[in-house]
DNA sequence: CAGCATCCGTTCTGATACTG
DNA sequence: CAGTATCAGAACGGATGCTG
């Protein structure tokens, strides 16, 4: 059994079993969003991977990959070849992601000018002064 | 003018002007969601605000409060008194966060389980070695 | 009351180089 | 090919003390 959101409506963002967090913890991620992005048309491999989103250093996608897999996102299969070949893919955990992130995405292409509206009048502002 | 989405269906996690990205990074962050939650039911002043989140720093809380308003998610309203008085409320736009956070709230609480199930495997998985 | 200044430990990040 | 190891720099988080 697990205890969800023992302070209802408010959440708990100390618990790290707080479910928002958890999520928000890995969404939250620039990484994992490119991850879950690059492999909703397929599996990939990891240097195909490294290669679609670029400028990721090896370690961090490793990290993230593993991050993914941990939380059952994904999954990693190695091939026993020479030479090696590993490829992820995203469980159907991982691709039932890809809902609230597109709701996400929506609400922010929805609404990205009046945050950069919003941010231009304060800075100015702040520079009157 | 504003260019949204330069790589269209990817995304670019580099662009800070990337829309996914800046909301992400602002409700990524820990405090801000408590804070909306915190005011969805009407404006609070500083301390009450303080209070009502608990273990956050005031600086942190002013920081997140900062950024909040800088993106026009909520208004700041010094009341010329002694003592000082501060308030801090949802704007519109503030409010209409909370949809899309909802939705995530819901994808986490229902997808929780798994998530922490997975976590299980992989670490006795990992711990077995 | 609201919050700023300061400081410090921790964490994160990425670059670079090397290996099974 | 698919990572691991190492390391320096930056960013962050938080505690403390002080002020308009």
């Amino acid at each position: 059994m697990v205890t969800i959101n023992s302070a209802p409506g408010r959440g708990d963002a100390f618990d790290p079993e707080c479910p928002t967090r958890v999520v928000l913890d890995r969404i939250g991620d620039k990484w994992t969003v490119l991850v879950i992005g690059s492999l909703v048309d397929g599996p990939l491999r990891f240097s195909a991977l490294r290669a679609r989103i670029g400028g990721v250093a090896p370690k961090v996608l490793t990290q993230t990959l593993r991050a993914m897999e941990r939380d059952g996102l994904l999954t990693r299969t190695v091939h026993a070849q020479v030479p090696p070949r590993v490829d992820y893919e995203l469980t159907p955990l991982g691709t039932s992601l890809t809902g609230p992130i597109a709701t996400l995405t929506e609400w922010a292409e929805t609404h990205l000018v009046r945050i950069l509206t919003a941010r231009d009048d304060y800075d100015t502002q702040a520079e009157a002064r």
